[in-house]
DNA sequence: ATAACATTGTTATTTTTGTAACAAAAAGAA
DNA sequence: TTCTTTTTGTTACAAAAATAACAATGTTAT
């Protein structure tokens, strides 16, 4: 079967980028997009560019390339659920706060509908534009607001435990900022991102340039 | 030639991983460890734990596995430079306060150096224990503090002006975390993360599991 | 002492990812 | 019209990454 539940993984991360850029060339009122034009924007391969395209069913122009519209509307049938996902934050420290603030009215497909924390100077208040519950809500309020995905932005020491409320409450899908691997298979997909991995990797490649 | 300047790129970030683990360890008490056990902890397979540290030029024990400080070291060896890098957070909102103070007093050999802003209100304070200039000082500092890597963090619109700024200021490494695909080589190596797109990409995964 | 086991180190194989090559066809030039 | 150029769509190939297979060998059990 070579449906879009086989597409590549890297295949959905471009996706989702080719998107953004797409969003913002609609804005600028540009209807027509080249795959060397993607590709630039994205420092990526046009051959590339192209064969995800292909790859997810759409085609463009002969010598017009890609309709703005047309290819981001596509890409969001691919990437996004039809009824949406809602999303709870974890954690509303500093990096909690830069994804709050961050997503605030920018996907109306994926919405932070929760943010936890058990600093009791959060608790109930509305920061971002998104009500902060206490953490020990958390359960109750993931299954009566439908909530999917959890992003953990605590402490590396609360990680686990926030990581097992979240799968205690049925969430189907973890994004996991803290430094700690977690155990959560098979009931969520998990997503692991560690800055400081990120930073090390460009230190190594910064002393290995020539 | 196969020297550690050809290590694989997924062998580095993992090996930044490891260490991490391997700290811990450390921390616990805990000398020894089996490839098995760091496998499992970091969600991937012994066997490639096992080659990433032959690739190093590392080797443990039959049957007691590796030893916690000596590989930890070796690591060290390989992704530290000796006399350490500095970093520059460029960008003092939600996002750049939760790396620096996730830094704090963490790495010896990766030490954030200086922040920069333009708010007044930032400019010349001391932020999670890391100085932040005015935006306007930045080539001055960087030279002045030897700062090799710049991690942006502002918000989309300045992100470009920012980029360039670093590169003026002769930085050789970026990691940019804001949504803009910047344009910095040949100068700078750079490496791009976006929240929205790991998060699309759960949703994604979320939405197509069986 | 011998057999069974556990674990590393390494080579071989498979899978995934990226790139090159090129046919097809529309648009413009001669 | 016919030729050249440009750009897509697709297949073929190459590179990178992950996994499997297995030899080597020390350890424990019998």
């Amino acid at each position: 079967m070579n449906s879009v539940k086989n597409l590549p993984e890297k295949t959905i991360e471009r996706l989702s980028q080719y998107r953004r850029v797409l969003l913002d060339c609609l804005r600028q009122g540009k209807y027509n997009i080249y795959s060397h034009e993607l590709a630039s924007l994205l420092h990526i391969n046009p051959v590339q560019v192209r064969r995800d395209i292909m790859l997810i069913g759409h085609n463009g122009t002969l010598r017009k390339g890609y309709d703005v519209k047309r290819l981001s509307d596509m890409i969001g049938t691919i990437i996004d659920s039809k009824e949406g996902q809602k999303v709870a934050v974890v954690g509303v420290g500093n990096l909690g706060r830069a994804i709050m603030t961050y997503f605030q009215g920018k996907r109306t497909k994926l919405v932070i509908a929760a943010a936890f924390d058990t600093d009791p100077a959060k608790v109930n208040r509305v920061i971002a534009g998104i009500r902060c519950y206490a953490a020990s809500e958390m359960e109750e309020v993931i299954r009566k607001e439908g909530i999917t995905i959890g992003v953990i932005t605590v402490p590396p020491d609360k990680a686990a435990e926030s990581a097992e409320k979240l799968v205690m409450a049925g969430i189907r899908g973890i994004l996991n900022y803290t430094p700690v691997a977690l155990n959560v298979e098979p009931h969520a997909y998990l997503e692991e991102y560690d800055m400081v991995t990120s930073l090390e990797k460009v230190a190594f490649f910064v002393k290995n340039r020539s």
